[in-house]
RNA sequence: UCCUCCUUAGCUCAGUCGGUUAGAGCAUCUGACUGUUAAUCAGAGGGUCCCAGGUUCAAGUCCUGGAGGGGGAGCCA
């Protein structure tokens, strides 16, 4: 099989096999040399670094190698050779090259010096490309296959949560309307407010901003189950941390309570970690080289020590005896604002902290009671760099005091029923959390936008692509 | 949404007190060079100074409004 034939360049690096002869498809990153002698850096993205491509220029037709320019795709054959130049330890001899597409280079917009991200964000298109995004898209990938293997090698089983959602219950945000209705002219009701009952589904529906309220339905039948998929916010929230589109990792487990849920968040935070640091080290090392000299080391640091966990009481206490005079005032039933979590994990703490136990007045309604009828059982990991990587909570597993929040809240019951039904048949106490999957790759790659750790970004007055 | 900074060549930027023909480095093109490493050296081409108004004899420069982008804040993951 031709197919079979052609080599990545991963695999050709590592390579010993001198003399063997060879195919590899890629694009041009760099061409140089003189009239004897060109030297091609080609790059097939199955690793951050080029093989060279060595070419007795007079071998070669002049019009052929003309179109071997940066940003070029071409095929070619040759052997393998040991590198007799410096900076790379095998090579390729090319004996025969092939254009797949040539790359006009008045036009390309990708050079081969470096350029800042917020260029090649506008030219998200060709950002796969360059070195950068290249090593972004490899850690993400692995990350995200890390947290596959995760959850199935610890007996959790994926759940697919719908993305068009009749229910708005979560109120994690605003949510994006989802209608085929005409906006110009939509069937109205005699008061004048649009009649969703004409509308595709027969009822107002919207794109999931929290795949937890079905993760839980079958946490209460499966055990242990995980969602993994997109959720979207409506909010004009323009942030180096937030998007409108995100991918969410949503764990819930039955019979865990807030405790089993600290231990599976930091077990899984770091198995991810450790995933990334002993499989994606080429890439890790170019981002720490490029961007962030102590990446490595702070993902190392990470690892060593069990994660900070205190009550949102022990941290208020902490912050009002700081001394330090924040720009919001700390007092109990404050939500905790960004500047005192940073203090608290890279000040206080210096490693990532678990806050649990807020006053139930800032935080979701499912969210299990305390004792105390003043505080429920949340949780939030602070993470050092990004702020909070992961929201999560018991649930609340009673049927009177779930609805009794319900009511309090003014949320309408039939819009819930569902929900509340677990709880009057079989309820089970149980626990979960939302990881935010760029907010992971931001940590990982040591990334400071968010917008540079996912393909296709989507933020407010941003639908490029 | 609020605060703040920015927008000049393909990219990154300089541009003095408002003054006559708007500059540099890199990239690109041409040439030189027999093993280069973000190659080097020589030369050339390349401009809607973000947009719309305004002030002025004169605006890249000052004023008003708008758009886009960065950083910070809020909302959160």
């Amino acid at each position: 099989m031709e197919a079979l034939r052609r080599q990545r360049i991963k695999d050709l690096l590592l390579s010993d096999s001198f003399g063997s002869k060879v195919t590899v498809n890629g694009w041009v990153r760099t061409k140089r040399g003189n009239k004897n002698i060109a030297f091609i850096a080609l790059n097939d993205g199955s690793v951050i670094h080029n093989i060279q491509v060595v070419v007795n220029v007079p071998e070669f037709d002049e019009e052929l190698l003309k179109l071997v320019t940066t940003g070029s795709c071409i095929s070619v054959t040759g052997t393998l050779e040991q590198s007799q130049g410096q900076g790379q330890s095998v090579e390729i001899h090319a004996g025969s090259i092939s254009i797949y597409g040539s790359a006009d280079t008045e036009a390309y917009p990708l050079q081969k010096k470096g350029h800042t991200l917020e260029f090649i964000r506008e030219i998200a298109h060709l950002r796969p490309r360059t070195n950068t995004f290249g090593a972004v898209l490899r850690i993400r990938h692995a990350m995200a296959f890390a947290i596959h293997k995760y959850f199935n090698d610890h007996g959790f089983y994926y759940i697919h949560a719908p993305i068009i959602t009749g229910s708005d219950a979560e109120g994690a945000g605003e949510m994006f309307r989802v209608t085929v209705l005409d906006p110009l002219a939509p069937p109205l009701n005699e008061d004048g407010t649009i009649n969703y009952k004409e509308d595709f589904f027969g009822k107002e529906t919207k794109l999931t901003v929290s795949g937890q309220l079905e993760a839980e339905l079958a946490a209460l039948a499966l055990g242990l189950v995980y969602t993994f998929g997109p959720t979207f916010r409506a909010e004009n929230s323009n942030t180096p941390r937030h998007l409108a589109e995100f991918w969410m990792i949503e764990p819930e487990m039955a019979f865990y309570d807030i405790h089993d849920d600290m231990d599976l968040a930091e077990d899984m935070l770091k198995y991810l970690i450790r995933y990334a640091l002993e499989n994606c080290s080429d890439d890790l090392e170019f981002l720490q080289k490029m961007y962030d000299n102590e990446l490595i080391n702070r993902l190392n640091s990470v690892l060593v020590d069990h994660f900070i966990r205190l009550d949102y009481t022990e941290a208020i206490n902490i912050l009002s005896a700081s001394g330090t005079n924040f720009e919001f005032p700390v007092k109990w039933g404050i939500d905790l604002q960004s500047e005192h979590e940073r203090y608290l994990v890279e000040k206080h703490f210096k490693q990532p902290v678990m806050i649990s136990n807020y006053p139930k007045e800032i935080k979701a309604f499912y969210m299990k009671m305390n004792d105390d009828g003043r505080t429920v059982r949340a949780l939030d990991v602070l993470f050092p760099r990004i702020g909070e990587i992961i929201g999560g909570s018991q649930r609340e597993d009673n049927y009177d005091k779930l609805l009794a929040r319900i009511n309090e809240l003014n949320i309408p019951e039939k819009d819930v029923w569902w929900y509340l039904d677990t709880r009057k048949f079989g309820s089970a106490p149980h626990s979960g959390f939302g990881l935010g999957f760029e907010r992971l790759i931001l940590f990982v790659t040591g990334m400071s936008n968010i917008r540079d750790v996912i393909p296709f970004p989507r933020t407010p007055k941003n639908a490029e692509f």
